[in-house]
DNA sequence: TATTTGATACGAAGTGAATCGTACGTTGCC
DNA sequence: GGCAACGTACGATTCACTTCGTATCAAATA
């Protein structure tokens, strides 16, 4: 069994997404992104970016100056563990309810309906 | 233009949805229903809704003593600004990966899933 | 009436997240 | 060599959330 994965923060979601999307970056890859859109000061970054890494969110190559992060945990598995705590606490245990919502609240091209109308098909015959 | 919709704790969702299934409630009747779920004082409950009073989250009847609660959000506001909020910070802007997140990783019964092919077939008629 | 019960108000402590300044080391020029 | 640029480490602060103890008041009751 795996150690129980701890709920990141916002900052730290923020901090994932551009690991997820880069695979691998450094400290100032990542805060370049950040200053994209937010106002933050580099060791700010750096500073999370070390509390990840105690916290076993990230892993990194220290073997040279310029340390090279990685996240551990998948976007994948953090979006499951989040989205089933939200279907708990905001949607009384209900995706179903969630799925609903998502979908009533945004517009969605024809393209992803199709996609997700596959999924449907796939559920429905089994 | 109302005033912007700040985002509940996790404390406050969990008094919010005893509130939103009550409609109304007094702080006891509120703490015996969160203390069937976790472990916690009677002053604490009190002190967060009190809080939440202050924040305008929720409004009170206080001319008698054992004031009346009753949430001002909606849950269904409510579930879109974090739904919303979910899908920019972890589904990169798109709630239809959310939709395939939550389809694919609960059981769905057949009459729900029906239920979301209705809201398909609406959409896709549009 | 005196006591107990049950309610609100509120201060204060504990905790965790986010922020930044400063110290310090290494590398690469001039 | 000396200086500037760039990197990490880390302490200190601020802020919000959570928790609870204590004070106080009002109502019910013995």
């Amino acid at each position: 069994m795996s150690v129980k994965q701890l709920k990141p923060t916002e900052s730290e979601l923020e901090i994932l997404g551009v690991l997820w999307n880069k695979e691998k970056a450094t400290v100032r890859d990542v805060h370049e992104e950040l200053a994209k859109i937010k106002d933050v000061g580099y060791t700010t970054t750096l500073k999370l970016m070390q509390i990840m890494h105690e916290k076993g969110l990230v892993k990194r190559d220290d073997s040279n100056k310029t340390h090279i992060y990685e996240p551990v945990v998948t976007r994948e598995k953090t979006q499951k563990q989040l989205v089933g705590k939200m279907v708990d606490t905001l949607f009384q245990g209900s995706p179903t309810q969630l799925v609903m919502q998502a979908l009533g609240n945004h517009k969605t091209s024809r393209r992803e309906l199709e996609e997700i109308q596959k999924l449907l098909d796939n559920l429905k015959n089994q």
